[in-house]
DNA sequence: TTGTTAATACGATATGTTTCGTATACCTTG
DNA sequence: CAAGGTATACGAAACATATCGTATTAACAA
């Protein structure tokens, strides 16, 4: 019953698809995480039911089959594991971070474009 | 004695220590880490030896204080450990991800005016 | 109403990681 | 040489997480 919890990963894994389907039954996220891995059923309810606990999921029980859906918010929760991913990993620097990103053949036309959008959008907001 | 293994958390911890600071003793490691938290020696010394087995660091066991240093390298580790972090939580968006660093704060003139650089480089060596 | 299917609840096991206690050996120095 | 300090080695406990088996209950269909 406690607040403020970070996902573990096969959490924020049922989160990523709560976040992108909506509201969902145990038995179709179950199904959606099937897609990728195996995964047994009781696993996936398992699992829910503690993110219940920690408030990363509400759940309707109105009905016989429950309907959960995220109470942790897909930016919030992002923001906070990337901020502790930037300091475990580059000691806090994320623009050497953004160095590698971009640093490899990855960075496409497409990339480059939208990038340079957003920093000049920032600039503007900077004056 | 396997090998491409990723490091934990604490594995971590001492490789950006051994990447900062060259090859040193366990003594040396563990009085580092204890600048931000307490760690007891013998937790170290195994975390290391652990570390050994896995090739994420070599050692000098020719003194009687062995000397470690860091086999896997800085570079490649980040980048091993980015690209699942993406693929985790940012389902598989590098942009995504930049967009939510620098949409705050934290950007400042001088991550702005280092960005613009790089991605001028980028654009440079595309041609 | 009874048997089958599908849901939740919950405990137990499995697995991976971190932490530490203890044994042992090697220096050092008094 | 003996005592104290400082290494390594190693196993076991402590934790956190993931996985699953089983019990129980609810809905539904024959």
């Amino acid at each position: 019953m406690k607040k403020r919890n970070t996902p573990t990963e096969s959490e924020l894994e049922i989160l990523q698809v709560l976040w992108q389907e909506g509201p969902l039954s145990v038995r179709q996220v179950n199904d959606i995480l099937n897609e990728s891995r195996d995964v047994g059923y009781t696993t996936t309810l398992k699992i829910m039911q503690i993110m219940t606990d920690k408030e990363l999921v509400s759940r309707d029980t109105s009905q016989r089959t429950h309907i959960y859906k995220a109470l942790a918010q897909e930016k919030d929760t992002q923001k906070n594991l990337l901020d502790s991913f930037i300091e475990k990993t580059y000691r806090g620097s994320a623009v050497r971070m953004i160095m590698q990103v971009l640093g490899k053949q990855s960075a496409s036309e497409e990339e480059i474009r939208e990038l340079k959008k957003i920093i000049s959008q920032i600039e503007k907001k900077k004056q």
